[in-house]
DNA sequence: CGTGCTGTTGACATACTTCAATACGGGTGG
DNA sequence: CCACCCGTATTGAAGTATGTCAACAGCACG
């Protein structure tokens, strides 16, 4: 759902300690026909309502899928991680518009070969399961939770390993803090968690105040206490 | 994602026009191992936290997916029509708690045979990336829309063939009206659409006051004009 | 050193929630 | 058959979190 340096794009040198989010220790769709490309970042890669030609694995990077009101209210419906795979719709067109965040390395395969591959619709199925709960989970940040708990939870997102199901909790006698890359705007942030720029800036703002995080540059936060933070999310 | 007397249960005597969600023309899960059971309504099939064991199949009925958080407080992720599947949960635990809203006939397979049978794990990505569309619709519902065009949009979803991507139009010289059951209470109802049952009630209160929707009973709807609710949803 | 974009902050507006009273409706028991 | 009861739904009044509008600040770019 979320995405960070670690893990998403390989540019810290951290390794993500979680298993890939999908086919895990497995091959990527690469072996399925699927050929490489490499967008820029803020690239469509398309567009809602343009037809449906293949599906996507992205490998490298991070990706969002958002959908669009007529009157040009935007929801972001999915910030996806490598693993995760997009393009399709249940239909002959496009249900989302699929913009990268950043620089992003995708596989590209053409339906016919989806159809055909055992292989990669069990891999698929996969995929697609995890990224349901994904929903799930965001379907009740939307739902239910406040501007503070969504920030909150936004921000828990890209901490790996906390504030999941298997959170392992304070690691050590460490001082539990953590430095995240955001790659998105107040915009993107406010249409992913349904709120307004104003609003996440002014609950940004406020966690600073309290302590809770530290910021010099807008879009690279540090947490000074991840517990504390995962307090937040009204998980807990 | 919702559901209605035609087509939902059967009850009704009039046949939904539409293709089946899932596996359009084909046969069930059942032929995959799975077995059949009968819910009555209100029944709870697994709640959240318990382990996961089988998938299920929505053969007949309507199921709702809900998450609790600690303190309380409730999503409905999902309402589910026949041909849905849940159960899968990415991990070892249901992520949700699966209850239903009306007497349910459903398919359950062990989880080992779906693990082995590439017909169904085919199947399943099908049900899988429609159920997926439905989310991020929702998506878009939690977290731009007003009241009212929660309301209008919920609904809408419970006529076939309209208000959809591929709505069909009000029929020939028809005026347009449309019955139906929602089998959901109040909280149910606000629980699905993020919002507080007086909300709720306020909000179909007001679409009676305005002439769009006619109810005596508080689940039974006539819908006046379609396409004027339709209009409300905030997709046009 | 402007120019333009993104982000922040403040003052005010409002849609929705909260709290509380009342109405309805279906079932039970006298 | 009617009275009573309990759960659900409706309606009202008041409160509040978040949105809206507008000014300003910070930073990158030319």
């Amino acid at each position: 759902m979320a995405y960070f340096d670690v893990g998403a794009g390989q540019i810290s040198g951290v390794r993500p300690s979680g298993a890939p989010v999908c086919a895990p220790g497995k091959t990527s769709f690469a072996d399925f026909g699927g050929k490489a490309a490499r967008y820029g970042a803020h690239a469509v890669v398309y567009y809602q309502g343009d037809p449906v030609k293949r599906l996507y694995e992205l490998v490298k990077g991070s990706v969002m899928l958002y959908k669009l009101l007529p009157d040009g209210r935007r929801q972001v419906v999915e910030v996806l991680r490598p693993g995760d795979v997009f393009g399709l719709a249940g239909s002959d067109e496009y249900d989302c518009t699929a913009e990268t965040l950043t620089e992003a390395e995708v596989q590209e395969i053409e339906l016919r070969h989806v159809e055909r591959s055992d292989e990669l619709q069990r891999s698929l199925a996969k995929c697609l399961t995890n990224q349901m709960r994904a929903l799930h989970e965001h379907a009740v940040l939307l739902g239910r939770k406040s501007a503070v708990e969504r920030v909150a939870s936004f921000l828990m997102y890209l901490v790996p390993d906390r504030g999941g199901a298997s959170c392992i909790g304070p690691v050590g006698d460490a001082d539990d803090g953590f430095d995240l890359h955001l790659h998105m705007t107040r915009q993107e942030i406010a249409d992913y968690l349904g709120l307004t720029i104003e609003t996440v800036s002014r609950v940004v703002s406020d966690l600073k105040r309290r302590g809770v995080i530290r910021a010099d540059k807008a879009d690279r936060i540090h947490l000074n206490r991840v517990c504390g933070l995962c307090q937040m999310t009204g998980m807990h």
